[in-house]
DNA sequence: CCTTATTAGTAACCTATGTTACATTATCTT
DNA sequence: AAGATAATGTAACATAGGTTACTAATAAGG
């Protein structure tokens, strides 16, 4: 474990602190498809990935979501330390995307090594940073980019994280994600089949050009 | 100056700090309507708002454009906060909404006060984490809402920021910060004047009943 | 005061996206 | 295998919002 950590944050952090890491944080190996965080809770440790993806959804109270962004390996979850810093309540879902396996923190050793490590400060404020800038390139996609445009980007994605050139998911799901309508979505990627970009199976969505 | 400063920021930040930042930090005193980052800029100061507020846009080449947030007394701009530790170029444009004071920081500073002031360290959590709350948040007025919903909430907020229940500006440039044209929000502003919401004028917008 | 530029009003039209409804196909249960 | 369930295809229609084009009203400059 101590291994993993080192091969993924030994470059970040320094070598003290990821001994001091490994000490106080949990491993955990989480399924993929497993729910992390649920909106309402608290949270009260911080997620660093080792390995894996997880995504993270802005859900309402009405069953309508949107992807917001994807945490992958040697990142941490922002949202979630705004949540422990000020001892609110989330207002995000996390759901691992694949197998993943991160550490977990308690929220106390945060700040303390705030003080501390000037490579934790360094990565903290990253993350954040790279929060930030994904939150505004989301934000772009919904205010500027066609819908076409977004369910292309999405699929490529969804097919780089997974380390696949395949979909392995329903239209409702990804109308789901992209805050849109099943058949709407149906339409969209049968239009890009008969443009030879995809190949539509049931269940799962090949990616051919995209 | 230094008194201004205490009575904002006074409850927030130690005493030895404030001295600290009154030492190092430049006040400027900013017309409404002055540009203060350009996209494209490197930033290389942080600034605190001691009263006034600023509006936060993202600006894009072929001219369009997003209200992003408004900065407001007592904050700073974590945009810039990123922009400064990473050495990028800002993204966005700045430009104050209206008369405002504030004292600009030489960005080493931040990063040498976050080891040496506990407070200063919460409070530059804090600003992180209100920024992506109020990217969340518009992120969710562009992806939820409807346009005619997104003017009433601009209107309101403009009107709050300005201490008027009058807004002075022209239907384009209310259609180019919500990303919009200038018909449909002529067309929009008429339907809420005609139910009695607002009253048009050439070149500004009473506020009567939102 | 006349000319010009800016701002706003309005109509006609277009398109992306959403909705409803129903048919078809694949998969699962028993 | 028969029926049930879930996933997908497709057509018809509704609507928000964008575009173009033109008119009308107001302000500004000489």
């Amino acid at each position: 474990m101590l291994t993993d950590l080192q091969s993924v944050y030994g470059s970040l952090l320094e070598a003290s602190l990821l001994q001091e890491i490994n000490q106080v944080g949990t491993y955990r190996q989480i399924q993929a498809g497993t729910e992390i965080i649920r909106p309402g809770e608290y949270i009260k440790s911080i997620p660093l990935l080792i390995s894996g993806a997880i995504k993270v959804i802005r859900e309402y109270d009405d069953g309508e979501e949107l992807l917001l962004y994807y945490v992958e390996e040697g990142n941490t979850c922002s949202m979630s330390m705004a949540c422990c810093t000020e001892q609110k309540r989330s207002t995000i879902k996390a759901v691992a995307e694949v197998d993943t396996l991160l550490i977990v923190i308690p929220n106390q050793k945060l700040e303390e090594w705030i003080g501390r490590y000037p490579r934790w400060r360094s990565f903290i404020f990253a993350s954040y940073q790279n929060r930030l800038e994904e939150m505004l390139s989301s934000l772009e996609k919904v205010a500027f980019e066609r819908l076409d445009e977004r369910l292309i980007e999405y699929l490529k994605e969804k097919g780089r994280i997974n380390g696949e050139n395949s979909i392995h998911q329903t239209h409702k799901e990804i109308a789901d994600e992209l805050h849109s309508s099943r058949v709407v979505i149906s339409r969209l990627l049968k239009k890009l089949e008969n443009l030879g970009h995809i190949k539509l199976h049931r269940n799962h969505i090949e990616l051919l050009d995209l």
